[in-house]
Parts: C-alpha cells; structure tokens; sequence
DNA sequence: CTCTTGCGTATACGTCATAAACTCTACCTG
DNA sequence: CAGGTAGAGTTTATGACGTATACGCAAGAG
C-alpha cells in the first residue's frame, strides 16, 4: 500500500485489461487460491508475497507481480474471490425478507470460513465483479419492494456492516489466541487470567469482570441472527406496505 | 506486531507497572497525544513511530520505547486515549434508551474526529481502563433494565460493532480519497469515473450504475441514527416489559 | 530461423519495527 | 562530597516486507 502524497493514484486491478496470456504454470486464479490458503491459516499477518509464492512450490515472491500487478491487487482478486463464494438467487423471490436472510447467512458462512476477509475488505474499495453483483441482488431486492435507490443502498450498507462487523469480531478473537499462542494452552489461561485481573481490578467494572469469570449468553452464531433479525424488522417498517408502488 | 508461532506472548501495556519516572521532558502523554495527531492527519498508514518522534521535536524513534513499550502499546494507549473522549453519564439514568443513545452518539462523534479508531480498534484487545469503564457503564443499564448478563454483553457487542462499522465504512471513504491524492480533484473525478464505469460495463448492475452516477439517500449520520434506532428497537423488544425484576 | 513477447529470476532499494549496546546526567547513598 | 546507579535518549544494526529494475530464456509467429 504506497502513500500517496501527490502522485498518481494507484491503478486498481479492475481497471487492468486482462493478461494476455500464454500457457504459463502459473495462473492468476491458482495464486489466489494459494493466497486464500495462506490467509486462512495465517491470518492477514501470514499474507505475504513470499508466503504465497512459497506455497505456490518453486517460485519467487517477485514471480506474482507478473499476474496480480501488486500485492493490494492480489488483495482485491481475493477478496472478489471469496465473494463469488456466497450463493446468490439468480433473482429476487417473492419474500424479500428470504432473500435478504439468503445473502446475509450466506455471507456469513463464506466470511467466517475466510476470518481475514473482515479485515481486509474495509482496507479497498469494493468493486470486483462479484461484489457488484452480490450489492445489485440487494438492491434489486429491496428496490422491488418500494424502496428508493437511496434508502436500499443504505440499507445494503447497513446489513454489511453488521456481517463484517460481527466477523471482525471473531477475527479478533482468533487473532488473540493466535498471539499468545495456541500452541500453550496454559499461555492462554494466563493471558485470559491476566485480563481478568485487569477487570477486576480495584472492584471498579464489576459487571464485566463477573462476566469476564464466566462468559455467558449466546454464541457469535446467534448474536449474528439476532441483530440481522433487528435489522430486517427495521428495514421492514420503512419499507411501503403492502409491496412496490404500481 | 510480532508475529509469535511459538513464543511468549506480546505482553500488554496494561500489565505494565507504571513507569516510575523523573522529570523528563518526554511523557507518555505527550507521546500519545503526538501519536494521536498524527494519526488524525495521516491515517494509520501514517502513524509511524519516526513521524511520532518528528512531530515531538528533536527525538528519536527509539526514545518512544521508553515510554510505550512497543507500537502496539502506544496503538493500545491511543485507543485507550480517544475512548476517554467520549462523555460518558455518571451512573445510568431513568431513561435506558436516552443512556444508550448517550453512548452511542458520543462514541459516533469521538470515532469521526479520530477515523484510523474504526481501523486500529479491531486489532487490539480492548482492556484500557476506559474502555472497560465505558462497557461498565453499558452493563449496567441493560442489567438495571432486566437483561441477563449475558445478554447485555450481546447487546454491548451489537451496538459497538455498529458504531465501529460506521466509523469503518467513513474511513475507507476518506481513505480513497487519500490514495488518489486530495490534491487533485481532478484526479479523483477520474478516479470515480472509473469505478463508475466498471459498474456500468455490460448493463449488468443497472441499479449499482444508476447510484453511482448520483448517489443518493442519507448521509452517514443519518444512517447511523436508523440504523442505532433498529438496534435500540430490538433490544427494547427483548427486554423484559416495565423495568427490572423485582 | 529469427524476432517478438511475455514469463520467471536475481538483485537491489526503501520503509519499518525493534533489539542491543552506549553515553550522559541527575539523583541518592554512604 | 565521592561514587554508584538508574533511567533517558542515541547510535547502530538486523530482519521483514513490498516492489522497481534489468536480465535471460523459451515458445510461438512471420
């Protein structure tokens, strides 16, 4: 990611023709993929154009750049990836709050098999192919139902959030244990134990520190239903009644 | 950020006795509140510890060490800084909605004046001794409403991923404009021109199309406030009717 | 059979965080 | 007051990492 004080904008991948290419062993989507795959197990801090290239077998980081122009390049050919992995109805349904429960539970599942994306998607602008057409189902979704462009953009954006927010999340969670190490079960007790102390500290934040003790509530799976659950009934009640306007 | 395979983990500022200090002409305060600036200026891209030293005077890099440890401590310290910011009522009031909105708004407002927070909070676990005292405070009026423990934990969760999602979604905005250079609007048209015509291209994502040519609907602070309002609408729901159990 | 064209490599540079060793000085202790 | 000592800030060095540049090579086109 090169600072930009004054010079030219950084060209985005999209706006690249594609390679031409000649048969080349190495293809664009197998880099992907082994970057996909290093991410998945090394999280953001793993991505790197060496760790890719290594897994790729025989080649050099630099080998990359011939195929995904740059490493945010690479970051936005993933992510447009990942993407293309949520299924998506060829076309709204009858019930608009199905198709918004599809994309969102559907974005949901992709987004914690690949735990980096809710880290990385905040960092580009989201404009591969895939991630047009995931936001134009939205819209369509909610267009048809009355909406007007403004308010379904703005509800698109609002149930994005909530997916990549509680993403985030879990990430943080991940990477957590990640730092101490998983590899020392007793290492993460002793940072769990060291937080706790923090809570508990001089009585002050009582509550979080009786919770920190013994966390209690509902998994990240139900609280991601629940607000979603939010979200729609509070969508449903600006939309116009009774379906779109003739 | 050490990456950490094996070892021991990264200690915590917050485990850190206080340094026992002398008079000396650089304090940790002055140290965060640098870091802060320039942050606010150059975005987390810029928060160097060599532009924090600069904009101190006449020091070096590694004299912050000193005094914050690490990046990741001064990065914890920050965060534990602009969280401070936001005023926070001494002890819940009559009205739990009105106190949620307190905090919400509050945290809306500080997160806009120091946008690299949406980034750089989800990185770090948040043990800072105000943002445990503001999760405190959000228990304790969702508890004194009824709420199970665990369920106001939930809640706190939603709320603040909202708020940060927000901030994100601000961020990466400001963030593009950065890259293609704030110093030629010339460029930045051209930029949006680009992206316009990838949406375009091939009259798939006719909505997606028609909102980037003239975007339309609500700007974020508008939609902070609908979707808050969903949220707090939700919560409301679950609680259990006519205050606290007896 | 050359000539172009694109692929992978080798090398090098700039930016960063940060470890290690050093210096200086203010204060404390005997 | 001599001598030690514990910070404070500096210097220097190291190791990641992204990527610019220049090169050699092979495969298809004429």
């Amino acid at each position: 990611m090169k600072e930009n004080p004054e010079g030219v904008p950084a060209p985005l991948i999209w706006t690249r023709p594609a390679p031409r290419r000649r048969h080349s062993p190495l293809e664009r989507d197998d880099i992907v993929r082994a970057a996909i795959a290093v991410a998945d197990e090394g999280g953001p801090q793993g991505l790197t154009m060496a760790a890719v290239a290594k897994r790729l077998g025989p080649y050099t980081p630099m080998a990359l750049y011939r195929h995904v122009l740059s490493k945010d390049g690479l970051v936005d050919l993933m992510l447009d990836a990942v993407t293309a992995e949520i299924p998506l109805p060829a076309a709204p349904g009858a019930d608009w709050r199905a198709d918004l429960h599809t994309v969102a539970d559907g974005s949901w599942a992709v987004v914690k098999r690949h735990l980096w994306f809710a880290q990385l998607a905040p960092t580009r602008p989201p404009l591969g192919p895939h991630m047009m057409r995931r936001t134009e189902f939205v819209l369509q979704v909610l267009v048809g139902r009355g909406a007007t462009l403004g308010e379904a953009m703005t509800y698109a954006a609002l149930l994005d959030r909530h997916i990549l927010g509680s993403a985030q999340q879990e990430a943080e969670e991940l990477a957590m244990r990640r730092r101490h190490g998983i590899h020392t079960p007793g290492q993460l007790a002793a940072a769990v134990t060291a937080a706790r102390e923090l809570a508990a500290e001089g009585g002050r934040h009582p509550l979080l520190a009786r919770w920190m003790e013994a966390p209690s509530g509902p998994g990240l799976d139900e609280q991601f239903a629940l607000s979603l659950g939010f979200l729609v009934d509070g969508i449903a009640a600006r939309l116009p009644r009774g379906g779109p306007p003739a």
